[in-house]
DNA sequence: TTTAACTATATACTTATTGCATATAGTCCT
DNA sequence: AGGACTATATGCAATAAGTATATAGTTAAA
């Protein structure tokens, strides 16, 4: 599977993909974390629990760590039940850096797209 | 299947989803258009022949017709095969419209997510 | 003690998208 | 006839994500 340059996208209900994935990696480049607590921070993108589905994480998680963008190590808590936490690689960072790049790419089409609508529209009417 | 306010992604080499469609819609609220020819004009949104497969594009136009986005008539052509020429519908320009409302979200959060990053890095440094 | 709630993780099933591969067909030129 | 270009279409396989479901530890309430 060669990448180029492109955000993949599917079908039913999805956020773009590297976009979760983009979203966890960054989380992780501050500090390390795990599942449940990670699927709270991603508010911060805009991502409610009604957005994204838990399951979803979780498997983006396993997927990375597969892609050695990072590596978890199950932590006993003192409190419930045990952890898996979760830290950014040093190949998770550039691929980090990768995404980003990436994603101003996809804004710049979206903003071209857009002033094309805006454009297109006005003279139609 | 309720589509909330998500652009939706997918695994292999894929652009956005509703990215292609919106490209599509909006090219055919300029002029009326066929497949082949339309594969040539999404080049203007960054789409060239190695990005999208050609498949891809008629079965998104054959379910968007499904959808009643688009009307389809098959045109007998002086030269070559015949076409099929696509129009946009009334309901096609609304949806245009809403997914354009679903692009300017897609890229606020495409920002706020590369200023994260930025903010991040420098003061990982 | 048992049940409920919260915390924490995981996976099967289903649906949808898209590239790869392939096919058909009309027109023109070699 | 074969090749190139134009024009359209579909099966197969891989991938992502929601739904549904499961397991398990801790704490508090019934």
């Amino acid at each position: 599977m060669t990448e180029k340059n492109s955000l993949l996208c599917n079908g039913k209900h999805h956020e773009m993909e590297r976009f979760i994935e983009t979203c966890l990696l960054l989380l992780l480049y501050k500090e390390t974390g795990y599942g449940y607590a990670l699927m709270e921070q991603l508010n911060y993108f805009d991502f409610s629990e009604g957005r994204l589905n838990i399951s979803t994480l979780y498997r983006r998680l396993r997927k990375m760590e597969k892609e050695e963008l990072v590596v978890s190590a199950w932590e006993e808590s003192s409190k419930g039940p045990k952890k898996r936490i979760y830290s950014i690689t040093d190949k998770g960072k550039e691929k980090l850096a990768k995404w980003i790049q990436i994603l101003k790419s996809r804004k710049s089409k979206i903003v071209k797209l857009i002033d094309k609508y805006d454009e297109t529209v006005k003279t139609s009417h």
